[in-house]
DNA sequence: GTCTATAGCCAGATAGAC
DNA sequence: GTCTATCTGGCTATAGAC
C-alpha cells in the first residue's frame, strides 16, 4: 500500500468518523475524542489531517449539504411531466431521508447557528428554471398566481422533510412509537405527492 | 417593595435574558456569563435562583413550549367550521411565529438533543378529538382514507413551521433577501390555507 | 440577597518522542 | 505518520465576605 492510498484510508476514515458524530451531536455538542474514538485513532491524528474542530467540520459540512442538495436538483430537472416529478420527487426523498435520518435536522440546525455559512455552498443551489415553465406550461393560466413557483417549492420541501425535522414532536402528539411513526412516513411516499397534486389540479 | 415582589422581579428578569439567549443559542452555545449580562446581575445569582444551568434551561422550555402548543390547541378547538379553522390556524400561526422568530428552531432543535424530554410536557399535548370529527361530518366520505387525520394534522404543521426552520436555507435557494423572505411569509397567510384547502376539496 | 474571587473540570490544541 | 503527555483557555459551579 502506498503512502498516499494510506493516507487517503485515514482521511476517508475520519470523515466518516466524524459525519456520524457530528451529524448526531452538532458542532458545538460534537467532542473531538468521540471522533477520534470512532476513527480508532486519537486525537492528535484529527489535528494532524484537518488543522482543526471547525475545519473538520467544515468538510463534513459541505459533504452532507451537497448530498442533500443533488438529491433536490437531480429530480427537480429530471425529464418529466409535472405530476410524475413531484411523484417520484417525494417519494424518493422520504426514502432518502429514512436512509439518512440525522441530515435534514443537521442541515437546519448549524445553518440556524450559523446562517452565513450557507453563502459557501451556492455552487449546489438548484436551478428552478426548468421547474418555472414546467408550471406556466402545465397548469391552466388562471391557476397560475404570483409566487406560485416559490410557493409550491416551499410547500413541497415543507411537506416532504418537516416530518423528519420534527419527528419528536410529531411522535408525542399524535401518541405513536418508532414504528408507527416509520409506518406514518411510509403512507406519505404517496399520500404527500396526492396531497399536493390535488391541490394544483384543483376545479374550484 | 417587599422582599417577595422583588424576588419575582429578579427572577422574572433571569427568565426573560435566559429566553432570549436561550432561544437564540440553545442549551449547549448558551453562556450563563451571557444570561447574566443580559439579565443585568451576575452568574452568582443565576445559580441563587436556578439552582443550574439545566434547571434554569427546563423553566425556560417549558415556558417556550407551552407557549408554541397553547397557540396550537385553541386553534384546533375554536367553534368553526373546518375551512375557517383551516383559514385562522394558518394566519394566526404564522403572525404567532412571526412575532417569536425563534421558538420553532429552539424547540425542534433541543427535543432532536434530547428526546426523552418530550414527556415531561404530555399535560400540554393537542387534543385532536374535536378535529377528527369534524373531518368525519364535513368532507365526503368516499375522501376519508385511513391515517388521514394524522397525516392531514403534520400536512398543517410542516405548512406553517417549516420555512420558519428552514429560514437560511429557502433565503438561499430562492436568492431572496430578509426582506423579500417576509413578503413571502406574509403571502403564506393566505396562500397555505388555500393549498391545504384546494386539496381536501379536491374533486376528482 | 448580592457580590468577588476562585475552585474544578473539560475539551481543543500542541510539543515532542518514536 | 502516529502516538502519549501536557498546556491552555473557557465554562459551570461554589465558597465566603458583605
Amino acid at each position: 500500500m502506498s503512502d498516499n492510498s494510506k493516507n487517503k484510508d485515514v482521511e476517508g476514515n475520519i470523515l466518516l468518523a466524524a459525519e456520524k458524530v457530528f451529524q448526531s451531536k452538532g458542532m458545538e455538542g460534537a467532542r473531538m475524542q468521540e471522533i477520534a474514538d470512532e476513527a480508532g485513532i486519537n486525537k492528535a491524528m484529527l489535528h494532524y489531517y484537518f488543522r482543526n474542530k471547525q475545519q473538520l467540520f467544515e468538510a463534513v459540512f459541505k459533504q452532507s449539504f451537497s448530498l442533500l442538495a443533488l438529491q433536490l436538483n437531480n429530480t427537480l430537472n429530471e425529464d418529466t411531466l409535472l405530476e410524475e416529478k413531484i411523484r417520484n420527487f417525494t417519494s424518493n426523498y422520504i426514502s432518502f431521508i429514512v436512509q439518512h435520518p440525522y441530515l435534514p435536522n443537521f442541515i437546519i440546525q448549524e445553518l440556524n447557528r450559523s446562517p452565513e455559512f450557507i453563502l459557501k455552498f451556492r455552487e449546489f443551489f438548484p436551478d428552478f428554471e426548468k421547474f418555472r415553465s414546467q408550471l406556466a406550461d402545465e397548469l391552466p393560466a388562471e391557476r397560475i398566481k404570483s409566487g406560485m413557483v416559490e410557493q409550491l417549492f416551499i410547500n413541497i420541501l415543507a411537506l416532504n422533510i418537516f416530518p423528519f425535522l420534527a419527528k419528536t414532536l410529531i411522535k408525542g402528539f399524535l401518541s405513536v412509537d418508532e414504528n408507527g411513526f416509520q409506518q406514518l412516513m411510509e403512507q406519505r411516499k404517496t399520500a404527500v405527492a396526492d396531497f399536493i397534486i390535488n391541490s394544483i389540479k384543483y376545479k374550484g
